[in-house]
DNA sequence: TTCCTTGTACTAATGTCGTAGTACAACCCC
DNA sequence: GGGGTTGTACTACGACATTAGTACAAGGAA
């Protein structure tokens, strides 16, 4: 369980912003479903070799966020997707932007859209 | 010349991280080569609304690793070889945090890493 | 020599992060 | 009801990041 989320140490991130970002790409990408139960606050901690407040906090966050359910004294749950509040056109002008500017950042490394795309399919598979 | 280098304030990395992460990837993407002078400690900083004691880490820790040499009086010149820089391997880290974060924000859009990929391929043919 | 520019050094203050430890409320099972 | 598990809340502390302000040393130009 603890390989489904990992935090590089030496990322210079607050552990905090790793941890939330590594469990929603874990539900982005198929790897955690509606339905599936999260480690416990006092688990992942002792996994990931962090304070369980800091996960704790995470949790709260992601709950808060709509992610996640949580219920004390059984544990935390990824919630179904539910619909969203804002439109379709709201998220697509929002999902664009952020394209843009992640290949626009890519590009600065050096990277061509299409090397980009090959490598975001090669690290899917 | 402050569009050298940008940091993004919605990343919660520290200041200081991503000024070094940013020049190191100027340097070995080629937009700066080695003799080129970097903007003054207190330009960079009001360019990027950052102190200057911030800028002054950054330049001191890029010194000390050998990429920009100093002089009290002149300035802060490169004069490492874009390989010193940074490594494939770097840049390849690089863009694998920015695709985490992408693929992230856009979950919170309420995107799946399949969908995701979908609107990049066919935005881009 | 003087003046200006540049990097460096320093102090003090504030906020953030991460932690350890503890306790309690909510839940589940026997 | 009792025991165990879970998330939440809280305090206190130290480390770190960032800042503002200041001063000085080194360098260059006039």
């Amino acid at each position: 369980m603890a390989n489904l989320f990992q935090i590089d140490p030496s990322d210079p991130t607050p552990i905090y912003a790793k941890l939330e970002r590594a469990i929603r790409l874990a539900i982005a990408s198929g790897r955690l479903n509606a339905g599936d139960q999260l480690p416990t606050v006092r688990q992942l901690a002792v996994d990931l070799r962090i304070n369980a407040n800091t996960v704790a906090k995470v949790y709260a966050e992601l709950e808060r966020a709509g992610i996640v359910a949580t219920r004390r004294g059984v544990g935390t749950f990824v919630v179904a997707r539910r619909s969203q509040a804002a439109s379709t056109r709201d998220r697509e002008r929002e999902l664009r932007m952020l394209e843009d500017r992640f290949l626009a950042d890519a590009a600065a490394l050096g990277y061509s859209v299409e090397e980009v795309l090959h490598h975001l399919i090669k690290r899917r598979g």
